[in-house]
DNA sequence: GATGAATGAGCGTTCATTCAT
DNA sequence: AATGAATGAACGCTCATTCAT
């Protein structure tokens, strides 16, 4: 049992030191030596478990993908039940998910995907199965049993949604420099409060 | 003089090589040999015009960059005179900015600035000179203007600038799929509608 | 420990090889692919055993130059016990000495030195350490307890030292054409005979 | 005339320049736009002028050999007429040649020649028509007329010759670590004293 | 005759990948 | 299963040399 533990540590351990190293210089530029290194193993042994520098690739950034956006959906769960201030639970999502957003990890992710879509076209899946489509569905789902209870103005849960997001996540590229700068708190929240202001104006949020 | 032209011919040639390599390809596997066989000049003469691999990245990213921004300015004509329908205009703005923001090399420069940011610091002065900042910046100008006018609730014109931005071009990165399909006009225009009854609500737009 | 030793054997294989290319085209013309397949190895090994064609340079020369003053010690060996008759002594070291001098690996050993002090001011130090400093230092030891023992006039050691060596080799060098030819035998010995006569009537041996 | 004084200095200027950075750089590291450079001419204008790296190579050489072998003949001028104190003429001459062989440009090429002998064999007869076979000769032509004046003993002028400048000559290479450190004058008048000291006692110099 | 511009060939170095152990 | 050692294939960059002006 121990050596199929070992085994199953130095598995999660490539994937992360690969994750790390692809994080810290894109695809093309990180050296395999350099993600052995990082895993604490040899060279041989990465090929060992993942027949390329590619397959390797795809899976880290599986892996991160899918730890990420659990943390996203998690995030969402003051929607589920609202109480009486449905803007205060708005907010409070908000919040969460511009931290989740603005993580370093979160982060290098979005460069990875952005990078090597061209190169690697079926990282798509990974976008449209754990990234932020299904995100917005989660929120859909939630905005659509709102609107039911009469909290939103009648309309298409999808699109109320995907807008929340839009003014949320939006104006997160131009003020984190594409993700290289940290935001202070005070202007995260401010963020999600402007954000919550104009969601609420325009879906008659009560 | 024919000589100088020719000069500046084949720096401009080397120049939108580049740009066409890099974006199909990344920095790192952009081989130099290739941006010199797409401009049609051997490889030494790229080096004649460029010291180095970075800076021929950094000029050709600088060149690309100030090409889109201009033609995202004039998007913004609409707005400088309404007329009474503020909503037409802000719709035809919107379905321009829309289109321009989903052509094929404006992708490729959203995607080639994400994923090398980290490795040229330097080059988010072009996002901030000639990016998304500017187009803000612009775009809260004619807002301002027409809050005096009365035409828009009264407010942070910067914030209604980026949440106009927000709304509109938010939801790409999704349907796009990260910039890679195409969308089909119809969806453009619904995109843009969407956008601008979300926007007007917010915004007491008449 | 097979391993260890075709470990062991590849590096001095790299090295000779190396040396053998450095001396036959000097340091800047030697291209690495060319000492590779002299070593019978694949270019990329060559840079598994040493950083950079520099350290390849300086850790080629030591070996060859370490090699070479052993030998050059060695010739001393007939002062040690001289006998009755110093001047054959003399005459024996001084024709060892010459033949070594004229060496092939000797002169190409010289030569590189030359032409690569200025770019490599550190492979001074092989000269000091295991060039003809020691040599003169050896030899004046010699001297030194011959002069004790009132075989040659009393007077500073190292400058006899120095002039012998002097009157040795200085001629070499016009008459091998900087190294470049090979010298008759009896010109060899004419020559350890004429130095040797100098050396004793400057001296006073007896 | 001035065109033709023009070309003739800027032929010159070339050689010098050639000179300077191959005795810098050395002969493969040395490019012609340096050259060209030091010359302050364009690099095509080199060739022009020489039809080869190689050619002009051979070309700077000689030039700098011609001058420095006329300022080491001009050196023995002390011992065309000694007058009464020959030790002192000898002493004179010797302290001269010293002066001359550790200046910059003669190190310099020494170290060329050294260097490059083997990839231009025709180099040789540079030293052999210029270099030191010349001074040598000249050197003996002087000590045979002094033989024949009874102020040597009697032998073989050549030799003689020979002897006296590896007397003088041959301690440098170590004492300058191969030319590349300038020796403080007190010292290289004790070498010149040193040498003549023994000449003198091996030639029963009066 | 002098020059700016262009190029073919080559070199140092790196790296993904594979064997032998 | 894990590793040290080796390699084939590229790539960034330089340089001697040549045209066209």
């Amino acid at each position: 049992m121990s050596t199929t533990r070992g085994r199953i540590d130095k598995r999660q351990a490539i994937l992360e030191g690969a994750f790390t190293v692809f994080a810290r210089e894109g695809y093309a530029q990180a050296c395999v030596q350099a993600i052995a290194r990082e895993a604490g193993v040899a060279k041989p042994t990465v090929y060992n478990h993942m027949t390329d520098k590619a397959t390797l690739f795809r899976h880290s950034l599986e892996a991160a993908a899918r730890a990420v956006l659990d943390e996203r959906i998690a995030a969402l769960e003051p929607l589920a039940d609202p109480g009486d201030d449905l803007r205060a639970a708005l907010q409070q999502a908000a919040g969460r998910l511009l931290r989740l957003h603005t993580d370093g990890r979160s982060c290098a992710l979005r460069r990875l995907l952005y990078s090597e879509v061209t190169h690697f076209p079926d990282i798509l899946d990974i976008v449209k199965d754990s990234g932020p489509d299904r995100l917005t569905r989660a929120l859909a789902d939630r905005l659509a049993r709102l609107t039911l209870a009469g909290r939103l103005r009648a309309g298409d849960p999808d699109l109320a949604a995907e807008q929340f997001l839009a003014l949320l996540l939006g104006p997160l590229e131009a003020r984190t420099q594409l993700g290289t700068r940290t935001l202070p708190e005070a202007e995260l929240d401010a963020m999600a409060q402007a954000a919550v202001d104009a969601f609420a104006r325009a879906w008659d949020v009560s």
